[in-house]
RNA sequence: GGGCCUGUAGCUCAGGUGGCUAGAGCGCGGUCCUGAUAAGACCGAGGUCGUUGGUUCAAGUCCAUCCAGGCCCA
């Protein structure tokens, strides 16, 4: 037997039942287990970092991670989902730095990196408790008992067996780069966590310097000289920079060969000087009175000397030379110390005319379009920064942080005559994705992957890729994959993978060491290697030191310093969550790799779609995972990006608490497409439970509820039973269209649309389906069309709750166990371990969906004509005339006539044809007007799409008595339902009131009223015992009803 | 500056391959209905379909331009 089931719920409640009764049934294990033989599905987790709580942006991926598995679960796959956590990093060492008061990586060496790494070992799992709680709540099913952890011994081998492929492959070096570089951290980013900080509108010194042409040191130039007049006044190039801090580190100009420069001159408080600069840019420049006094090609001014704004080594800054020499694998191009100091004018192709001067400042120690330039040209190095962002030397402004520095070289400069004009430059600048440092391009060695050397496999397998939206696929992610650029994977950090590369001290030798076996082979009885608990990360990994294993050379090699970029950690989970290839070799042929299933927010464009696509490609060259959802960004109720800095992330906990994890989850899924940024708000969720939840709940508890009165069980269902009642196969029909189109959408990784047609099934069936049929079950008597009413009712309901159980796993459960395991011990125990529905097309009946779709119109505008006219619903009326459009829809009136004229409470309903005269007459009253309701003689008429519904007003003597019994039966039953009386309770009715009134009671309605009520007689008079009495008014008549129960 | 996305009612969103009067839900004002309902029905107010052009017999839909917002990148 079913069991009773109350029309109010609470979700949240429901949810904790259901929850127990997964543990206790260990639900989630068996949907793996118990099928051992079936196809596999794997869905790949991207990790979270448990240093923090989670928000609802991070419940709307794991929801939308869990749709799918539960969908491929239900059709019959064997789902994989391993958990997983994201442990180094930055992020990490940051939290940390801030909890013990470090400010610099010198605070970090002086407390000790041991003692660090311990506490950036604990703060990881901070927040894990939260993350599991939430994980839990609202429904995610994920392996959290064995999930792969970054910072394992078995996760990082594996990291270090890629590295050692990888430079096996010649995909692994280290050079000097422009690189953007941190000055808090201390060290380089990649160009992915460079695209986490950028800031728009960032203001920025704009600043016009001069630089003095020197005669003397453009001695083979005399022509040149003359020509712009140096020798008999001042004549200075103009460059134009945002970086004043970079200035001291000038060591050459560069100018467009082809381009045409003016020789301007200004009068000045001393007398004249002249300027050169871009023909081009004069105007935008110059604002003040000038002669331009010549015009030079750019290629005349190539070779010319400068004065240097600081002479390095007056201020005490080495200075070195980039040398090409040979050496292994062709010419290489090493950096000397040395050379004397003798700034030129080079040319460049990427000097731009649009702003600027033409003239380009050239430091090679910090760009990396200057180092290059400085490479080919055999340019002077000067590094007067150290890697803090300090200017070293004797400077004036030495010790100072390079921003600060900008304000004092300005000033000097000023003071020097140097300064041509300056102002403020707003663009938008990167800044550190942590810390908000700004950052610097500072040109240092880093180890790089040469992922730009795969850049056509990496285009080529992102085609084979399906992307929801679609649009990713060519747009940003393979607009990204073409721009590719070698990925800067070295951290000058300590919580990280350690780069496990070892160098010589002597002879610079250098081996990548691809496992802990091959490095105890390396390093023979190394302590640390053997000690009990062996960590591989820093500082232990470092104090492992061997002989140099370079022929002839008796060094020691020690590890490199740096740590790996965690994305990589992340990218490699494919490989690492199995400790491959040391354990589990077959993920290749076995179906754990690739993946069929990932899904992240678009933020992970450059971030772990990126690092799995590249690493997979690398390694394997395929793609890492087959079909990916690629979820917008959720913001505020003001659209505004949530983050916890400006405090307005909300907290899932609250929203479960309050509406249940069903209804935030169906919002989530349902209210905009997954590719969409979307506004969040509690609001929505509440709108969505009770539009969708509440409602199918009542059909729920209405069926259970009649079912209960009736005995109705749905074995009593006859073998090979097939719907008559109209209605029934109506929405048999509906629900067989839906189960296919849902189907579709699902295997298409599209719940949104799955979850709005389920909505909408939900609707029908509600607002047409009960409404309609609600009198069948009321009868008294079980008859064939009542147990029909039974099957189809509790068919729609089991077949719902199938469908929507992967995006609403709760309250389906909760159905499920009811409507089928309460009633057959064979069911499978859970929803979720049962079969998604197949569409039995022999149910299809499209003609009859388009006639019902007919009726609900009809209906729909004949209330409308009701409504119009003051013709309460409860009164019938005679008839009613239509007017189709259709030779096919005269056939759906006479097939739906039941329906309608119940719906309407109206006697009869015609067909009329499109030039009878009512037609006619009413089509010239509304003139223009199309879609409106008028009145012609007693008809009151509503126009609509070419329909036309006339409603008959006139109402006769019999017509009135019934009206005015459906009246009484209303008040009766409102009167039954506020004593608190059972449906079934029968009941005895008294009545006084004007001798009219008795006559309607002892009339013809008098059986009606009877049935209607449950009343076993009416009795004219007071009630002799306890009664619930009412007074009211009907029809102008003062009527005292009383009920009594027996 | 470039790439991608978005722009339809106060709010959240629908509107394949162009085709009659642009829709739904929520919210608002009113009326009705109610033996499942925290519901429902009906009426009303609320729209330059971001702008301006173009193609077409016909454009919310196709093309171009511009504007605004978002994301990503120089």
């Amino acid at each position: 037997m079913f069991k009773s089931v109350s029309s109010r719920v609470s979700f949240p409640e429901l949810d904790a039942k259901i929850l127990r009764q997964w543990k206790e049934k260990d639900v989630f294990r068996r949907t793996e287990s118990e099928r051992p033989d079936a196809p596999l599905f794997m869905m790949y987790e991207g990790p979270p970092t448990a240093n923090g709580s989670p928000g609802i942006h991070h419940v709307l991926a794991r929801v939308f991670k869990d749709v799918i598995c539960r969908y491929r679960t239900m059709k019959g796959y064997r789902v994989q989902r391993k958990g997983g956590w994201d442990t180094h990093g930055l992020p990490v060492e940051l939290e940390v730095e801030k909890e013990l008061g470090l400010k610099s990586k010198r605070d970090i060496e002086d407390y000790g990196i041991e003692e660090f790494n311990k506490k950036c070992r604990e703060s990881v799992f901070r927040y894990v408790k939260e993350w599991e709680t939430m994980t839990d709540r609202i429904g995610y099913w994920v392996d959290m008992e064995d999930p792969y952890v970054t910072l394992h011994n078995d996760y990082i081998e594996t990291g270090w067996w890629m590295l050692k492929t990888l430079w096996d492959k010649d995909l692994l070096y280290q050079t000097m780069r422009g690189t953007p570089h941190c000055p808090r951290c201390v060290t380089s980013l990649s160009s992915h966590e460079v695209a986490l900080g950028y800031r728009e509108n960032t203001p920025d010194p704009s600043v016009f310097v001069k630089f003095q042409v020197d005669p003397a040191a453009s001695s083979e130039k005399a022509a040149v000289l003359e020509k712009l007049g140096a020798g008999n006044t001042d004549v200075f190039l103009l460059a134009w920079t945002t970086t004043p801090w970079t200035l001291p580190g000038n060591t050459a100009l560069a100018l467009d060969e082809n381009a045409d420069y003016s020789i301007v001159e200004l009068e000045g408080e001393g007398g004249s000087h002249r300027l050169v600069l871009a023909q081009a840019l004069v105007s935008a420049n110059i604002k003040q009175d000038h002669n331009i006094v010549g015009s030079i090609k750019g290629a005349g001014l190539v070779g010319l000397g400068y004065t240097p704004l600081y002479d390095p080594n007056e201020f005490g800054s080495e200075v070195k030379r980039f040398v090409r020499r040979p050496g292994p694998g062709g010419m290489v191009t090493e950096l000397e110390d040395g050379g004397e100091f003798a700034p030129k004018v080079i040319s460049a192709d990427f000097v731009s005319l649009d702003d600027g001067t033409g003239i380009v400042h050239i430091a090679p120690a910090f760009g990396d379009e200057d180092l290059n330039i400085g490479r080919e040209k055999g340019l002077a190095f000067v590094q007067p920064v150290d890697l803090q962002g300090i200017i070293t030397g004797t400077y004036p402004f030495a010790g100072k942080f390079v921003k600060t520095a900008d304000k004092e070289i300005m000033q000097d400069l000023t003071d020097r005559g140097l300064l041509f004009h300056q102002d403020i430059y707003r663009h938008t600048y990167p800044f550190c994705w942590r810390c908000d440092t700004p950052l610097l391009y500072y040109a240092k060695n880093s180890w790089y992957i040469r992922t730009s050397a795969l850049k056509d496999e990496l285009v080529g397998g992102n085609d084979t890729i399906n992307w929801y939206p679609d649009y990713i696929k060519d747009g940003r992610f393979g607009e990204w994959l073409r721009n590719n650029v070698d990925w800067a994977i070295s951290r000058e950090r300590y919580w990280g993978t350690p780069i496990p590369i070892w160098q010589c001290q002597e002879c610079n030798h250098t081996v990548c060491v691809g496992g802990v076996e091959e490095l105890r082979g390396l390093a023979g009885p190394n302590g640390s290697l053997n000690a009990d608990v062996l960590d591989l990360h820093r500082p232990y990994v470092d104090n492992v030191v061997f002989d140099c294993t370079a022929e002839g050379c008796s060094g020691e090699m020690r590890r490199i310093p740096e740590v790996m970029d965690a994305w990589f950690d992340s990218g490699a989970m494919p490989f690492a969550q199995y400790h491959y290839p040391f354990d589990n070799e077959t993920i290749d042929t076995d179906g754990r790799f690739p993946a069929d299933y990932i899904c992240e927010a678009v933020d992970q464009t450059r971030g772990w779609f990126y690092s799995l696509h590249a690493l997979s490609t690398l390694l394997k060259g395929k793609p890492a995972y087959k079909n990916v959802i690629c979820l917008g960004l959720i913001l505020d109720e003001k659209g505004r990006k949530m983050s916890k800095r400006v405090g307005n992330v909300v907290d899932p906990l609250s929203v479960l608490d309050e509406h249940g994890a069903d209804a935030l989850r169906w919002y989530l899924f349902t209210a905009s497409h997954p590719g969409e940024s979307r506004r969040f708000s509690g609001k929505l969720v509440s709108e969505t439970l009770r539009k969708v939840m509440l409602t199918l709940w009542n059909v729920y508890s209405f069926f259970i509820g009649y079912a209960e009165i009736d005995n109705f069980d749905p074995s009593q269902k006859p073998a090979g039973w097939k719907p008559e009642n109209e209605l029934d196969r109506w929405v048999l029909s509906e629900l067989n269209t839906l189960i296919s189109q849902v189907d579709q959408h699902m295997d298409e990784y599209d719940p949104t649309n799955a979850g709005r047609r389920i909505q909408e099934f939900i609707d029908q069936l509600s607002n047409w389906y009960v409404r309609r049929s609600r009198r069948r079950f009321w009868r008294n008597e079980g008859d064939a069309d009542k147990l029909s009413g039974y099957i189809t009712l509790h068919t729609c309901l089991v077949t719902v709750a199938k469908l929507m159980a992967p995006l609403a796993p709760f309250v389906s459960e909760e159905m499920y166990q009811n409507l089928v395991c309460s009633v057959d011990p064979s069911a499978p125990d859970s929803v979720h371990l049962s079969e998604y529905p197949v569409a039995d097309e022999s149910l299809l009946d499209q003609p009859l969906m388009e006639a019902t779709q007919l009726a609900m119109r009809v209906s729909s505008m004949g209330r409308a004509a009701r409504s119009k006219a003051g013709l309460k619903v409860r009164q019938p009326l005679a008839k009613v005339l239509v007017k189709v459009r259709t030779p096919e829809e005269r056939g759906y009136i006479s097939q739906v006539r039941p329906q309608v004229l119940e719906e309407l409470n109206i006697k009869d309903i015609q067909v009329i044809e499109d030039d009878s005269p009512l037609v006619r007459q009413a089509l010239e009253q509304a003139g223009e007007e199309t879609e409106t309701i008028i009145s012609v003689e007693n008809y009151s008429i509503s126009l609509e799409g070419g329909y036309l519904v006339a409603v008959d007003g006139d109402i006769s003597p019999e017509l009135a008595e019934e009206g005015l019994a459906r009246e009484v039966v209303h008040r009766i039953q409102g009167m039954r339902r506020s004593a608190n009386f059972d449906v079934t309770d029968r009941i005895v009715t008294y009545y006084q009131g004007p001798s009219e009134f008795a006559e309607v009671m002892q009339g013809a309605f008098s059986d009606y009223i009877r049935d209607e009520t449950l009343s076993t007689q009416l009795v004219d008079g007071s009630p002799e015992t306890d009664a619930a009495t009412e007074t009211t008014k009907i029809e102008g008549m003062e009527i005292t009803l009383a009920v009594h129960q027996v």
